[in-house]
DNA sequence: TAACATATGTGGTTAATAGTGGGTTAAAAT
DNA sequence: ATTTTAACCCACTATTAACCACATATGTTA
């Protein structure tokens, strides 16, 4: 699916007591004006939380009302992905406030890193990302498959 | 993969107080105008960073907007790709801050050694790059695998 | 070959931006 | 009405990026 919005980067920062969250100036710039400082945030697949510029997730939803809900899959799928999906801005310092769901979900504690991820960005509990980053050491059959097919 | 990029050549710089590197000049001036002065610095695959102009790397994103992220090796895949990806520019000096976590990876010290690799550009720890030259002495048999596809 | 001119690499200073924290007010809930 | 929660605003500090200055190296011309 191509996109206006390419994220890449990784950033670390901490989540304040008042549950606000700093999206890095690198990646809040690249909001177009049309999005204004709106966005969605949403439950990801792993164990964290998606962002998307408010565009980009109203392709999403298109996308979802395609599927059928006979399937039950399906059906899981646009469940975890509607109901936890919250419309935000983020304040006149860049910062907004994570949804109290969500943070049980990503086990946000204080550390935090946001990472870029083509056209959403990623928050997580810092510690975990990086477990998952170790454990998931991809030697995997499917792995080397796709490294295979994309050229870098 | 094609490119209109072909670096070559082998630089010896140090890296400042401000962990700002040095592009040799020899370089820098390949860089197309269109690309002006942007460039994307990221992991290499050997402990190095690697540095490609900003239309080289589109090719490259091009490929990775082709996944979705539904496939869990998908999402590995491309958090590993993008994550290290710093979009930058150098300065009106030809220098670029070399990020935090890539000085770590790269094991960067004070002496670098900087060379062209076709489309992109590597940055080593010079003693580093040495040993690895030394130790890494390539096997026979994958020389000859190489030759019958590479015609030098 | 000597003198000059330009380009390159290196260093530091200043100004702007980004990140962080807290307080006040308005809104919502009990 | 009272307490709690969330939005908004202001302020401080650290970091980053822009700017300036210079020495060495390279190249050119007399």
């Amino acid at each position: 699916m191509s996109s206006q919005y390419i994220f890449t980067g990784e950033y670390s920062f901490n989540i304040d007591s008042k549950n606000r969250i700093n999206i890095p100036a690198a990646l809040r710039k690249q909001f177009s004006s049309k999005d204004k400082k709106t966005f969605v945030v949403t439950r990801g697949i792993d164990n964290c939380a998606w962002i998307y510029p408010i565009t980009e997730w109203k392709k999403i939803q298109k996308e979802l009302q395609q599927l059928s809900s006979l399937s039950k899959t399906n059906r899981i799928f646009l469940r975890n992905h509607l109901r936890h999906a919250n419309v935000l801005k983020f304040d006149s310092q860049g910062r907004f406030v994570l949804p109290q769901p969500l943070i049980q979900y990503a086990s946000i504690k204080k550390d935090i890193t946001i990472i870029g991820v083509l056209n959403k960005i990623e928050i997580w509990n810092s510690k975990l990302l990086n477990e998952v980053d170790k454990s998931e050491k991809v030697n995997d059959q499917s792995y080397d498959q796709l490294s295979e097919r994309v050229n870098i």
